[in-house]
DNA sequence: TGTCCTATTGTCCTTTGGTACAATGTAAAC
DNA sequence: GTTTACATTGTACCAAAGGACAATAGGACA
């Protein structure tokens, strides 16, 4: 299991090194195709400083070594995120990423699976929820929040917010009685113990 | 590393098997939950023939019992993939899987990844692309808890989990005062009311 | 018409969460 | 050696959350 990380500098962070003290460094995509690679390892690509609009090139070519690329980013972001995984990056995460999370995705991706950041992840699903196609919607519904009524679904997603019974019921012009009674009702329903895990719920299934 | 398969019928395929041959089989979650599942163990969720409404429930239900699910399809579709990954399975694939490709699923999802079909996933990608607002395309992905001390860091991320403070305080083996003591602490430096909205600035940081 | 579901509110009570004020010990920093 | 940050715990007190038990009212449906 070989790990071959691709960084402007040629040098390895520490880290890099903690997670895989086997680890090799290369300096660029051209020197990387000429190690002898296994059939169980894997890229770590560093874009460094490098512009935006090269880093999606960088990564093709880092693709044409016939190993799954991990994107490691210096600061993350959605769309950065995207590009790398519409450009073949099984991988995305964070240059400093702990060791033990670095071994962790190499596990991943090596197994064909698809790792980045849990949050962003959650985001494109959700964003996808959204814009599929809705004729297969109708026949398949189900988010966490339709076996509530409509009203508890308003109060659901209130929690979901963080807001207090207080804030809830202004808002819903109810009393604060009458928020709990929803709420007693939905914990019921959905299974969950109180505010905090219901607002976990509500915000897995709904996205932002 | 244990696979508990969850199937209305009891029992395992042969596939299954021979994937896992250590595997535990269910019929319920119920049945799931009187489990002892150890901290690697992944729980498989044949929803067999119940009724499309039912299944996200079912998932929930599953999802209780605290480790990573995978969803198993008979005949997968895009929707039903979006459902299942949206209320928090890490995995969907088809029912009848290759055992070595159940073997990898397990391996992504037990690291933290999430694993689907690399043609679906190729297209929420795709989608997401398209829907990506684009003031948000050069925002970074900061982590909210950097600024917290160690302890607090802990903290904050069982309370992420809809933890109370009474499970915090066993499993970090300090009094529930001391807990207390620390989300005060958090809450002023993350400027934060309660756990309600500590748990979602959590979970909307970079994880794990 | 009677039953069921939903929405609403009330009172009473218990548990949990959170703050105020305060103290102790330890380790790193200056 | 003193300061500073961190972790820990205590008592007391108040606010918020949530359950138990119960009631009223409107709409849907058989």
């Amino acid at each position: 299991m070989t790990q071959l990380f691709i960084t402007p500098s040629s040098k390895l962070q520490e880290r890099w090194l903690e997670a895989f003290p086997e680890a090799k460094v290369v300096g660029t995509v051209a020197e990387a195709l000429a190690q002898e690679l296994g059939s169980n390892a894997s890229v770590w690509l560093d874009a460094g400083a490098s512009e935006m609009e090269q880093r999606p090139k960088l990564l093709r070519d880092a693709m044409t070594i016939g190993r799954p690329v991990v994107f490691m980013a210096a600061t993350p972001n959605e769309w950065e995120a995207l590009q790398a995984l519409n450009n073949g990056a099984q991988g995305y995460c964070h240059k400093l990423a702990a060791p033990r999370q670095l071994r962790q995705i190499s596990h991943v991706v090596l197994n064909g699976g698809v790792w980045l950041m849990p949050r962003l992840m959650q985001r494109f699903l959700a964003l996808s929820l959204r814009v599929v196609p809705t004729s297969e919607k109708a026949e398949a519904v189900g988010s966490a929040l339709d076996e509530l009524t409509s009203r508890e679904v308003m109060v659901a997603k209130l929690v979901g917010r963080g807001e207090s019974n207080r804030e809830i019921a202004a808002e819903l012009e109810i009393t604060e009685r009458t928020v709990k009674a929803h709420l007693s009702a939905i914990f019921t329903k959905l299974g969950v113990r109180d505010r905090v895990q219901l607002a976990l719920t509500v915000n897995r299934s709904i996205g932002d």
